[in-house]
DNA sequence: GTCGACAACTACTATCGGTCGTAGGGGTCG
DNA sequence: CGACCCCTACGACCGATAGTAGTTGTCGAC
């Protein structure tokens, strides 16, 4: 909500989740590997149903490992960033202005950065 | 909250409030002003209370105005954009990944604009 | 066949945002 | 002065979402 069109609308649990799960792009995890991972003391269906809802939005996928699921997260953590910044981005009322506004807030060795990576175009190569 | 840090959370109404206060930033407008430029059949009340947690939020300044509270954008729509983009980029795992991500998400036409805003370098002097 | 692990289902609570009603104060106009 | 209207303050209700967890049922291991 808010910028029509935003996916960034996580809560506190759900994003430590996320993270557990971004950590660890490649391997499949158990609902009881990521409650060992979160030093909170949580229940074990606390976290089920935080990766359930994951799952439901889409954020995490999920297969059979035995009798359990196993969940990976569906986008790396900075796919994810960056389609929030697209949508937040979307909601712009002049997009040009705001990339401007969004250039000139970034520190400015980020903004070389920046600028290194548009610099030689095609930075769909190298993803 | 989400990616942790995040200003992007507006409603519906919030965000139709703020349009509003958006398209037209030097004047102060009166509860009654923003009712009648929203199309919905509204209750004053509604607005004002709208308008209230907008201002407690920081999105909207007031000032009396005869016995009413006059209320204006806090900072333009370009700039709310830029800052929540920055916020949804401070959660990031990688940044520099992350902007990767991000200017391939671009349309070409948009990303060749973000080039030419940051080439030539002091993008704050136009703002 | 009992026990433990795990998923499905259900549920309680808090917060937030959309939506108002009511109360009370202070101008306006007859 | 009194009726009226506009405006703010306060509180309230509802639905959705998220944190948190208990209960139940199933299935494999022992």
């Amino acid at each position: 909500m808010s910028i029509p069109g935003d996916t960034s609308g996580l809560g506190s649990l759900e994003a430590k989740v996320m993270q557990v799960a971004w950590a660890d792009p490649q391997t499949h995890l158990q609902v009881r590997d990521v409650l060992e991972r979160i030093d909170d003391e949580l229940a074990y269906t606390t976290v089920m149903t935080v990766m359930a809802r994951l799952h439901d939005k889409g954020l995490l996928r999920r297969r059979r490992q035995g009798r359990a699921w196993a969940y990976r997260a569906a986008s790396s953590q900075d796919a994810y960033t960056a389609g929030a910044m697209v949508d937040v981005l979307a909601g712009a009322g002049n997009r040009t202005a705001a990339l401007l506004h969004f250039v000139a807030d970034l520190e400015p060795g980020e903004a070389e950065e920046l600028r290194r990576l548009l610099g030689d175009g095609a930075a769909e190569d190298r993803l």
